[in-house]
DNA sequence: CGAGACTCCTGCTGGC
DNA sequence: TGCCAGCAGGAGTCTC
């Protein structure tokens, strides 16, 4: 689910909701999204304080005391969504707006505060997971990473040598390339493509290099339009209060399959590249 | 090495 | 109207 935008609003949120708190208690429901497992969450977690929370391509990072590190993927359907002191609460579990009572079936991972608050990890399809690790495990987690599309590390020339490195490859591919460029997904890549108007399936080694350089500067332009606007609510995505993301609406492809380009009213056609459903205007992007 | 298919899991829905 | 194959924000692994 959570491209870089979504999974920067929670950060941000979770950054100003958890920092300093100390966990209290670890529940772990389903096992296999727990590593290295459940008893180590719970022995080695209780008394810790959360000194910081940042994000690296698409992973949240709690940094601990001791070089310790809780790293969450939310993959497609993950939810972290928290619940200050519950006031009172509804068949033992809180009402959250939008979201009815937490815990649900889909909460696999609750993390209680000393505060009283309560993070809990959501997870429809659990291919979301969350790990402890050390400053060793951190760097095998994120070493093979590409730059961050918002840091400075991305500058016209390595964009450039990312996307000439793979030629044949589609641009879509190379803009969803974690390994090349971190935090891009389904949905901004071909809102970004449609901004630069290239077609998604266009292949590296035959776009002009005027083109590429306006497809560069879209992509931080699309990315920063979805942060301001708290990420996009397809279906699962919440907001660390349980809140939908307001980015829906100003898609221009993304999920619009039939429906007309709001540029020049032409219908959406949709494809898949790279086995994902990919969306672009036929006549906008070439 | 690179490209593409398959896999993990569950719920929703488009199209018949 | 009802049903179900196919599809869904990600990414690791396997084969060719
Ligand atoms: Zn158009």
């Amino acid at each position: 689910m959570p491209e870089l935008p979504e999974v920067e609003t929670i950060r941000r949120e979770l950054q100003r909701r958890l920092l300093v708190q100390t966990l209290r208690a670890v529940e772990v429901r389903v096992p296999k999204m727990a590593h290295p497992s459940a008893a180590a969450l719970r022995r080695e977690l209780a008394g810790k304080k959360i000194l910081a929370v940042k994000r690296r391509a698409k992973m949240l990072v709690c940094e601990l005391p001791g070089q310790r590190y809780l790293v969450f993927h939310l993959k497609m359907t993950g939810q972290l969504v928290f619940v200050p002191r519950s006031g009172r609460t509804v068949s033992g579990g809180h009402p959250i707006p939008n979201l009815g009572v937490l815990p649900n079936i889909f909460t696999h991972v609750i993390f209680r505060f000393r505060s009283g608050g309560t993070l809990y990890f959501n997870d429809q399809r659990k291919f979301g997971w969350v790990k402890l690790v050390d400053a060793d495990g951190l760097h095998e987690l994120t070493a093979h990473l590409g730059m961050e599309p918002l840091s400075g590390a991305y500058t016209w020339e390595a964009f450039a040598r990312a996307a000439h490195r793979y030629p044949n490859r589609t641009i879509k591919q190379v803009l969803m390339d974690a390994e090349r460029i971190a935090g891009v997904g389904n949905i901004y890549a071909d809102e970004s493509c449609f901004c630069a108007r290239l077609r998604p399936t266009r292949r590296v080694r035959t776009i002009r290099e005027n083109d590429l350089r306006i497809l560069y500067r879209c992509i931080p332009r699309v990315l920063q339009l979805a942060l301001r606007h708290k990420g996009t609510t397809r279906d699962t995505y919440r907001r660390v209060n349980g809140q939908s993301g307001y980015m829906a609406p100003f898609l221009n492809v993304y999920g619009r399959k039939g429906k007309p380009c709001r540029r020049c009213k032409t219908p959406i056609v949709k494809t898949v590249v790279g086995q994902r459903g990919t969306h672009y205007c036929p006549c906008c992007q070439k």
